[in-house]
DNA sequence: TTAAGGCATGTAATCGTTTACAAATGATTT
DNA sequence: AAATCATTTGTAAACGATTACATGCCTTAA
């Protein structure tokens, strides 16, 4: 019973080699000669070997892990990213840490040693409303450990991202509403101040404008995303003296508590009213009635973002390989939430 | 323009102090003068210095990291633990690993590694089904890193674990049929093989003998969670000459499924058949009707977990501080699915 | 035949901390 | 006044890998 786990000193004893020679037979097989590389190799087998990480970590001066940053971890949108993150890194011997990004000043302290401590070798950032100055925090060795951001970003900034169209989500959207029949269109937004929110509104008067009909202010309700922000626009929208026979959320989740707040008043979709929601998350497809949405490749957009850190920490920051922003499409999926307007 | 990092070294210089100083300074403020400890953090910041986590990690043989183990990242459900984990890890100065415990060999011989290489100081599993074997294989110096099984766990297994109480569950779902007027109630599994769906079945019998009803065998459709399981779940249910008036779904996706499809078929909830769910997700609240389910407190979980875990690291894995294992309770929340039987 | 160069291997420095041990100082007890 | 002890600090040895450099050997070319 060995109380000691093995270490390249025991696997060396026992090939009778020195630990350059195993650490080289095991990390470039190709340096050493075949027979010597067998041997090691069987010493491996036999004593049980596994490189500490620990030890490799600080004299490779890199810790083999990176972070992603959500707002809330909790968030099935996040999710779904993460999982595509870790989709890509666990494969190439990456560990992904994650953290909230709270707003306590504990939090954003946290994150600045995160850098500082050279425990991760890059960042996604899946937060929008995070501190520039927080992210412009130097590290370790005067380096920046890379950043990409992933969704949401505020303009203007130079960090290379991932998004998706969200300006022509919105344009198919409104388009499909028009082909529809639909005149008088509305939209829910998204919480103020957020990039998803000013692009989708960007779009959703882009679509008016291409289809020819007259972009209502008082047609736009103000949302937040959430399941709760639509619901409490469905009471808005009930107290309207001219209703919109459309609406296009921001969100799947504020479509759903848009509908649920209707239908306790009877109202039914898409008979009385027609909605469209952005994300396509898990649900939508099975929600009553099965929400017409703009579908986002969320694992995708996590493969993609790791896929670009992972090229900026190889090439130390500096590539030029993958251009800055990355934008992926998305697509209008057609349910049951949509039909013609009321025949008034 | 510093081009390197401080060091402790050269916080130690501008102290005019040795290392060991400035290292217990900083770690153990009270074993030294409190006029040096002044020098020393001036020094500090002066500098600018933050500890190397990896050097750190190496002395002391420890990496300040747990990692969870999660069948699916993009579940929601296990969003919000890993959320619950964090909110206890992350003050603690914990880093939180996420990995995927999919199918591939690949991704079992990770994580396996992941143990012996002394990346990470503990593991919270939130997949019943991984290989018992697996986290049976001992890490480095011998000892086994600590492991916390979360919500789903085989039978028999001596692991500490956190659940919740899904007999107690079920059978509160059941005697609220019961108490509607039902007698022919219905139950949706779980997938076959998981703990979850035979607690739950269990539940179930053990609510239906105590409302003094009758157990029918042919009321217990097969599921498997997702929303499409429930989807087809409701296929067998239309085709059924005699239907229960009232279905218990072992999870609020399965419910929705459920209901939508019955939807499709013009079968109304809860005016046809009443449904409960088991989970209590987020848009629970918000479908179409709002979903009575069994609420689990899911942060909770993965914050009991979470520290379960830190107090087995701090008592090298030999605590007789936390009991094996916690039960957390489920509660009933009422919503608009469920009512009493149709009149017939 | 000799110089040059490539290959396989070993020696030892290095990464940046923490900490066991030793030493020095000052306070307290006998 | 000597012995004891606690407090503060420094010295140097870990932790366990990787890797720069040195060495010796063998091949090849002039």
């Amino acid at each position: 019973m060995r109380s000691e786990a093995p270490t390249i000193q025991d696997v060396a004893r026992a090939a009778g080699v020195s630990t350059a020679t195993v650490s080289r037979a095991l990390s470039a097989p190709n340096r050493v000669s075949e027979r010597t590389r067998h041997i090691v190799l069987e010493a491996v087998a036999e004593t049980g070997y596994v490189a500490n990480e620990m030890a490799r970590n600080l004299r490779q001066q890199k810790s083999n892990s990176i972070c992603v940053i959500a707002p809330d971890l909790s968030n099935p949108f996040f999710s779904f990213i993460i999982s595509g993150i870790e989709q890509i890194s666990g494969p190439m011997g990456y560990g992904v840490f994650v953290t909230e990004s709270g707003l306590s000043q504990n939090d954003k302290t946290r994150i600045v040693n995160l850098m500082a401590a050279a425990r991760v070798d890059g960042f996604i950032v899946l937060d929008g409303m995070l501190d520039h100055s927080l992210l412009k925090a130097r590290g370790r060795s005067g380096q920046r450990a890379p950043i990409i951001a992933a969704c949401e970003w505020k303009a203007g900034s130079i960090t290379p991202s991932v998004i998706v169209d969200n300006v022509g989500g919105a344009v198919e959207a409104v388009k499909h509403f028009a082909a529809l029949g639909h005149t008088n269109i509305g939209h829910i937004t998204g919480p103020d101040g957020n990039i998803l929110t000013e692009t989708r509104i960007q779009g959703f008067k882009k679509g008016i404008e291409a289809s020819g009909l007259e972009y209502r202010d008082e047609f736009i309700l103000e949302g937040g995303f959430s399941l709760e922000s639509g619901y409490e626009a469905a009471e808005k929208w009930l107290r309207m003296a001219d209703r919109p026979t459309a609406m296009f959320c921001a969100s799947d989740r504020e479509a759903f508590g848009f509908i649920s707040r209707l239908s306790k008043d009877g109202v039914r979709v898409p008979h009385d009213v027609s909605v469209i929601g952005f994300d396509d998350i898990e649900v939508s497809g099975y929600f009553v009635p099965a929400l017409t949405t703009i579908s986002q490749p969320r694992v995708e957009i996590g493969r993609v973002a790791a896929t670009k850190l992972f090229d900026l920490i190889k090439n130390d920051g500096e590539s030029n390989v993958v251009e800055q922003t990355s934008q992926l499409d998305v697509t209008l999926v057609v349910r049951e939430s949509t039909a013609p307007p009321p025949s008034s």
